[in-house]
DNA sequence: ATGGTGGACCCTCCA
């Protein structure tokens, strides 16, 4: 089973780069966020020609929005829960039922957080923080078994998931406070995929800001996007592959899709 | 220290 997962930043504007990462991956299920689309504006019928004739997605007006696309049948999980009692479609989740039995599977857009790293002053950090620890305490309360979590994160936990530790311990998406709430959250019950493949201390980055000239040469990336799984699922990663080279296709997203392989007959 | 670019959309917000 292959699985992505994209912040595709528009899904209606980027609809062409989804059909030629079908065509290339081929993956079985399609994970995106920020789609920015509300439900009733949902380019469901595109995406059937695709061969995605399951899709489950929570979306609004301009901002956010999850989907999940599947090419086999898949079981919407609705007893998610609002979180922050914002309504702001960060998550969904579903259940894939696989000849080994149920997977479940959950996709998130964490909040972005701000400029400014001081939740006193920056009610969007503060935000994200609380973000963090409701849905921490809620996968404690509810122990992941054959569980999946992608998504945007926004947060680069590693000193080799950022471009300069040094230059951006003070800048959101790499200070202390979040990474110590993304740890605890992973320690629910969470391996982290990707660094399972490409080792830590190894430069690995799934996002490039707009705001650069050349992002190839200078190269200032951040892993924001991940790819977690319960223990039990680890001996079936055969693959992952971070799609660096969709950065450079014609109005690309600013972050590129995550690629990986399950063997469920190993798990 | 600043500003740089891009998407949505009602002109400013968000990343």
């Amino acid at each position: 089973m292959r699985l992505m997962t994209w912040n595709i930043n528009s899904l209606r504007l980027r609809l062409p780069l989804l059909q030629r990462l079908g065509e290339e991956q081929a993956p079985d299920i399609i994970c995106l966020q920020e789609t920015k689309v509300p439900d009733a504006l949902f380019p469901a019928a595109p995406l059937r020609e695709l061969g995605y004739d399951h899709q489950h997605f929570l979306g609004m007006k301009g901002y956010n929005g999850v989907a999940i696309l599947s090419r086999h049948p898949i079981r919407p999980i609705e007893a998610t829960p609002d979180w922050c009692g914002k309504s702001d479609t960060r998550h969904i989740g579903v259940v894939i039922d696989t000849t080994t039995g149920p997977v479940m599977l959950h996709d998130f857009y964490v909040p972005a957080g701000g400029d400014i790293p001081d939740p006193a002053v920056n009610d969007k950090f503060a935000h994200k923080l609380a973000f963090l620890t409701e849905v921490t305490a809620w996968f404690r309360e509810n122990p992941p078994i054959r569980s999946i979590v992608v998504g945007d994160l926004n947060i680069a936990p590693l000193e080799h998931d950022v471009w300069s530790h040094k230059q951006l311990s003070t800048v959101v998406s790499h200070t202390p406070p979040e990474i110590e709430r993304l740890n605890a959250w992973a320690a629910t019950g969470f391996v982290d995929a990707m660094r399972l493949v490409v080792p830590p201390q190894e430069k690995l980055y799934t996002w490039w800001s707009y705001r650069n000239r050349d992002w190839k040469l200078s190269n200032r990336g951040r892993r924001l996007d991940h790819v977690w799984l319960t223990p039990d699922l680890q001996p079936a990663l055969t693959n992952l592959n971070v799609l660096r080279d969709v950065r450079d296709w014609d109005s690309p997203s600013d972050h590129v899709p995550v690629v990986f392989d399950l063997d469920l007959s190993a798990a």
